[in-house]
DNA sequence: TTGTACGCGTTATCAA
DNA sequence: TTGATAACGCGTACAA
């Protein structure tokens, strides 16, 4: 089908390895030569092929990136392909490629991640979306294979994780509520499996129990999802002791919180303040509008690439990072009355 | 590094041809023989190397995904995305690897992506956010290179187009309206360079004409972004003759619209009914949750799939796909007084 | 039924 | 500075 070098070379009359030499701007070929074959190669139309370069050089210039699907979260609410873009951009800068890979509950857990990876020779993968209970979670581990993992945790020789700071996320959360004279303030807190949710309420539970405010009684159980949101709500209403300022560990329990809360007529934010944490699209048009935490998902993609080159470089570098999240200020939080 | 087939030849005493075609199931193999090299094979570890495989197949088995970044909305607000997953799942089916490609503005326009194509050897090659004045549009018509494109227009001999059926939708959003008693319905037009925003408000003028309802004074120009939704209604509150119900070609005007009716202290559904489309996701969380069009994006990347693999077996099915849409209904539009 | 030999397009090594 | 040759791992006609 398409011209190669070969082609080049006999309608120049000199051998396949010049031309291959000259396109690759080695020192060892003349200048004049270098101009004269760079113009055939264009007149040509050659376009050169990476498979047969991968099978000599062994390197195949590609990562594989896999998304996950999680139980409680739907597609369409599903964080994963924010970190995308990051990652595309990322790698597009290094001159990799991205084989993309999708892995849901009926379709797989067929074959282990690490074996596509071997299967189609990429260099190293990121995991976006994996649960602590992963069936592959100690293959990935285990493996040679450098890899990242996206917002959960997973430690091992040849892996870096990346997330959100979300202890630090979570403290600013508090913090804004603090600053507003809130002393009683409560959390919803996300699912025990989840590493952001264990870190999000570490840095709740530490922020308040340095100020000597921490209260057990504050602490509601959730799951990630919406209905848990609503359900923290309900259990908040039956009760005499209400906190005054509510941090629910993700926006979406938060918007469910929310619409409980109103339907109740309570008023958000005279009667309770409400802060969240991801902003999530959903949480900009809500009434009100949800004060969050805001993720940086693109620059958590980057890293995860920055990493994992390193990695495949041999240039160990940190084997975490944790990436600044932003107080996004809107109308669902007041000072205390 | 890995083991070859050689390895696997060298330990059982035979030449590698035997062990490709014993591993590939050809006929021209002893069933004992095949056993024998099976068992050694996974003994020994032995992982294909589909980079050599490619070599002689001269087939890549690879799809190349392109997302394309548009002028009007942010990533944040990307209907991109949510196409991957169907075309990431109808790939898997078949056995197809995906590439993916992220361009944008500033990275980008330097190479054609059918160049890239042709480099990474793809088999076929999806379009996203694929625009009318795309500076490589005619390049992928002319290509040679099987296409699929989503919800753009793009006709040639070897590109199919996927798209929500545009036109179906926008007419079951007004006769939504027209069944609750509106006959003054205006329109929040998208802007004139998209294909979506075309089919959609030919679909509104048709449904309205053949009524005799289509009325040129109620149709309100936008690009798609919220602030054009916005001030569509800064110009409605300034007429005397006011639409009873409006259409938003889609979702992200609606938003802006409706924050502008709120903020005027108009009240929807009671004062205006207001539908959109889309079903993005703040669709569902804004007060009043907005009643809109549901695109199937999964279905949609699914459809993309399958049309670009006829097109690659040369079974060449139909140029174009138009996926059904779904009425959202929600609280935003209710029946005229 | 098995083995031989060559080709895929490129890079690398060594000799000229 | 250039050329010849081998090698990468696999598939496949063709010969045995």
């Amino acid at each position: 089908m398409g011209v190669t070098i070969k082609d080049i070379a006999r309608a120049l009359g000199v051998t396949p390895g010049t031309i291959s030499k000259a396109l690759n701007d080695k020192p060892d070929i003349g200048a004049d030569m270098k101009v004269k074959i760079r113009a055939a190669a264009i007149e040509l139309g050659y376009v050169p092929n990476p498979i047969a370069r991968r099978l000599v050089t062994n390197r195949s210039n590609t990562i594989g990136v896999f998304i996950l699907d999680r139980h409680e979260l739907s597609l369409r609410e599903n964080y994963g392909f924010q970190f995308l873009d990051g990652i595309i951009k990322e790698s597009d800068l290094h001159h990799y490629d991205i084989l993309l890979f999708s892995i849901t509950k009926d379709l797989a857990y067929q074959k282990s991640y690490i074996s596509l990876c071997l299967e189609r020779r990429v260099e190293g993968a990121v995991f976006i979306g994996l649960r602590s209970d992963d069936p592959y979670l100690e293959d990935i581990i285990r493996s040679p294979l450098p890899a990242s993992v996206i917002d959960a945790e997973a430690r091992g020789q040849n892996v870096s994780m990346v997330a959100s700071d979300n202890r630090a996320g979570a403290a600013a959360a508090v913090d804004y509520l603090w600053g507003l004279g809130h002393r009683r303030i409560g959390i919803i807190k996300g699912s025990e499996r989840e590493f952001a949710s264990r870190e999000r309420y570490e840095g709740f539970r530490h922020y308040l129990t340095e100020r000597n405010s921490f209260n057990e009684a504050y602490v509601y159980p959730g799951d990630f999802t919406r209905e848990s949101g609503a359900a923290a709500v309900e259990t908040i209403m039956k009760s005499q002791d209400r906190p005054t300022a509510l941090f629910a560990a993700n926006d979406l329990m938060a918007l469910g919180a929310l619409k409980v809360f109103k339907g109740k007529g309570y008023r958000i934010p005279q009667d309770i303040s409400l802060i969240g944490f991801d902003n999530i699209a959903n949480s900009e048009d809500c009434d009100p509008a949800l004060t969050t935490i805001g993720q940086n998902a693109a620059e958590i993609g980057k890293e995860a690439i920055r990493l994992l080159l390193a990695r495949i470089r041999q240039e160990n570098k940190g084997k975490a990072s944790f990436i600044r999240t932003e107080l996004v200020i809107r109308d669902s939080c007041a000072p205390l009355k």
